[in-house]
DNA sequence: GTGGGGCACCTATTTACTTCA
DNA sequence: TTTGAAGTAAATAGGTGCCCC
């Protein structure tokens, strides 16, 4: 017995393992389909689900979002129809827990694509694939921003407030989230960014400097990913044009985003796995320890594993005993409709089987049977 | 078919900034 | 109030794959 922990291409089944082409077939066209898979096999065959290559092109991606709900059915029964010559194996399918990305169903806010379904690429709209009354909305803002906003109640509060950390010089952002909550003041935090701007001008200092985004800017770009997680250029060109930041800071700020979603999908991964692989160890545990029990009483009785046992089972119309014969050495129960393993009981119903000798009648005399003569 | 340039993305790392004891 | 460690996130650098010419 053997355990395999697979993360990986599913085209690479586990070295000890063999997989028949209907197998390799389904879980490559899975893994293509959803990313990242895993495949814990226990036992005497099995097959893997992988990843496959890394996701070919962020441009897909979108659509595999679209299709994760669909594809937990698929990898987590990997219903092998033509099972390899009845090989007995228990396997487990993993799909992350969560999808790396979920679509957001109504939209709170007017997000530049939120309308075109991403059809932008095409450039119909114009406006950098923006539909011109479909913007950003200053009438539908998080609450945060509506918070700081309404502070100021000033016409067009959200485009002043991205606004407002601007540096004169190089059109970054300034000033500190601390200093800015801390005084919910941004007029006065924006003479401050300013003035350092330009004391760095001043001093012909031109370093990079941390620029970290307003709560608003955050917020929005948040929205916006959970909308599209790669947006064409166009699409960072018009959030850059309406944060009032540069394209290359939209575009760092979704590399960093995903590298954070990746990351923590990679944490859960792990513990659930980990979580599989604890289970599966004591699942192999208790196997171990039936198959010694069941050596011990073949050991200390060598007849009963070479006769064939005897079930009791209960008629259900008149609930007399009856018993009928088995073969304790045929192989575990198959399904008929997946051609998988039938789930491992719990425990091995003992009390039900015993053997030849015990005294019990051989031939069940029913009483609604003519006996046979 | 092949190679080079451009582009976008990923990953690892650096660094500016924030938080907290 | 100050300070330093730890954490966070913006930014950079290098590598890779894809597309077009």
């Amino acid at each position: 017995m053997e355990l395999g922990l697979s993360l990986g291409d599913a085209t690479k089944p586990f070295g000890f393992l063999k997989e028949n082409n209907t197998q390799k077939q389904q879980n490559a066209a899975i893994s293509k389909k959803s990313g990242l898979d895993f495949c814990i096999a226990l036992g005497l065959s099995s097959s893997t689900v992988g990843d496959g290559d890394r996701e070919k092109t962020q441009r897909s991606q979108e659509d595999d979002d679209e299709d994760d709900d669909d594809d937990d059915d698929q990898s987590s029964e990997g219903d092998g129809s033509d099972d390899t010559q009845g090989e007995t194996h228990l396997q487990l399918n993993l799909r992350p827990l969560a999808p790396v990305h979920r679509r957001v169903s109504p939209r709170l806010l007017s997000l530049p694509w939120s309308s075109d379904n991403g059809s932008s690429e095409n450039g119909s709209s114009g406006n950098m694939g923006l539909p011109a009354a479909k913007g950003f909305d200053v009438n539908r803002l998080p609450a945060a921003a509506e918070e700081v906003s309404s502070a100021n109640s000033v016409g067009s509060p959200f485009q002043r407030d991205f606004g407002m950390y601007r540096r004169p010089g190089n059109g970054n952002l300034g000033g500190s989230k601390r200093d800015f909550e801390a005084t919910g003041n941004d007029v006065v935090e924006a003479e401050r960014a300013s003035s350092r701007a330009s004391d760095d001008d001043e001093n012909g200092l031109n370093t990079r400097k941390k620029l970290r985004l307003t709560k608003e800017q955050s917020a929005f770009l948040e929205e916006s990913f959970k909308e599209h997680n790669t947006p064409n250029p166009k699409q960072k060109l018009a959030l850059a044009k309406q944060l009032n930041l540069r394209p290359r800071q939209v575009e760092v700020w979704f590399q960093n985003r995903r590298a954070r979603t990746k990351l923590k999908q990679t944490e859960v991964d792990c513990e659930y796995l980990k979580r599989c692989c604890e289970t599966l160890t004591e699942e192999n545990r208790r196997l171990h320890k039936e198959l010694q029990e069941l050596r011990a009483l073949k050991t200390s009785n060598p007849f009963y594993m070479q006769s064939p046992a005897t079930t009791l089972t209960m008629c259900p119309s008149c609930e007399r005993v009856a018993t009928t014969t088995t073969t304790t050495t045929a192989p575990p129960p198959v399904s008929a409709a997946s051609g998988k393993m039938a789930p491992i009981p719990k425990a091995i119903p003992f009390p039900l089987t015993r053997p030849r000798f015990f005294p019990f009648p051989q031939t069940p005399t029913h009483p609604n049977q003519p006996a046979a003569s």
